[in-house]
DNA sequence: CGGCTAAATGAGAATCATTGTCAAACTCAG
DNA sequence: CTGAGTTTGACAATGATTCTCATTTAGCCG
C-alpha cells in the first residue's frame, strides 16, 4: 500500500486533456460517440473507450454534467458553474444548452422524501425543447 | 385502404392483456425484462419482444408511465392517476414509487423555456431514494 | 536527465437492453 | 364461420457502453 493516504489525482494524459479542451470548447449536450468524432476530426488519435473513461471519470469528478435522453444515452457537457448543483434547458435537436436554477426545489424535494419515509434522496431536473436557432431552421 | 378512417384501437390480446394484469397487480416501477420474467413465473409464456411491444403501446397510449433510469434501463409502471400528468417519487432499490405533483412547476418550465426563446417544451422531474422498508433491510 | 512502476491507453471482443425479421397464430369485422 | 390484417414468438441484429489485456506513458526518485 501506498504510505500516502488517500486517493492521488488522476493524471493528466494527453488524451484526457484534449478530452477536457473538446468539452471546454462547446456548450453543447454531447454523447462520448459525438465528442469522440470531434476529437479525431481534430487530428487527435484517442480510442473511444478513452474517451467513455475520461468522460465517466469527469463527472464523477463533478468537472462535468451528464445526463441521460429518453432513448438511454448519456450526454456530456462541460457547464460554467462547475461543481455548482444546477438543471438544465437543452436543446433536443443541437444539444445547446443553458444552466438554469429551480427555486426551492432542492428544499421540496428533500421535505416531500421525507414525509414519505425516503433516505438518500436524489433528483433529475431537465427540461427539453427546441431552441430558437433550430426552430429557425425548421426543426 | 380501409374507409373508416384514423387508426384502430389495438386488439386485446391475451398476452396483451396479461401485461396489462401484471402491470395492475404491482405498485412498482420495472423494466421490461422483469415484467417478462413476473409473467414467466406466472406461467405465461408470452415472448420478450411482445412484453417489449406492449409496454411501449401503453407508454405511448398513456396507460403506464415510463422513466429512464441514469444506466438507461427504461422501467415501467401502472399509477394511480392514468392520464393524469405527474412526477414520481422512486426507490431505487426495489422500485415502489409513489405518484407526487410538483406546485406550479409546469408553469415554470413553460416561462423559463420561453424566455429563452425555447419551444416545443417536455421535462422530466423524478425523485429518487431509499425507501423505508428497503433503508430496514439494510440497503 | 534516465529508470521504474502503477495508471492509462487502444483495439477489439464481450455485454446488455432494445429493436428488427418473418413465418405462424390469432382477433374480429362482416 | 371466414378472410384479412394484426400480433406473436424465436432468434438475429443493433447500438451504446464496458471489459480485456498487451503496450505505452505520466509522475516520482535518484
Ligand atoms: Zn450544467
Ligand atoms: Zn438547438
Ligand atoms: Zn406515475
Ligand atoms: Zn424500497
Amino acid at each position: 500500500m501506498t504510505p500516502t493516504s488517500g486517493a492521488s489525482a488522476p493524471r493528466m494524459t494527453k488524451q484526457r486533456a484534449a478530452v477536457l479542451d473538446a468539452l471546454s470548447a462547446s456548450d453543447e449536450f454531447r454523447s462520448a460517440q459525438s465528442w469522440h468524432d470531434a476529437l479525431r476530426h481534430e487530428g487527435s488519435t484517442v480510442g473511444l473507450a478513452t474517451v467513455y473513461r475520461s468522460l465517466q471519470a469527469l463527472a464523477e469528478a463533478g468537472e462535468v454534467d451528464a445526463v441521460v435522453t429518453d432513448t438511454g444515452e448519456t450526454l456530456y457537457r462541460r457547464c460554467g458553474a462547475v461543481d455548482e448543483h444546477h438543471h438544465h434547458l437543452r436543446c433536443r435537436v443541437c444539444g445547446a444548452a443553458e444552466d438554469i436554477e429551480v427555486p426551492q426545489f432542492e428544499e421540496w424535494a428533500e421535505k416531500v422524501a421525507a414525509e414519505h419515509g425516503f433516505a438518500r434522496i436524489d433528483h433529475t431536473v431537465e427540461i427539453t425543447g427546441v431552441c430558437a436557432a433550430c426552430t429557425a431552421k425548421g426543426h
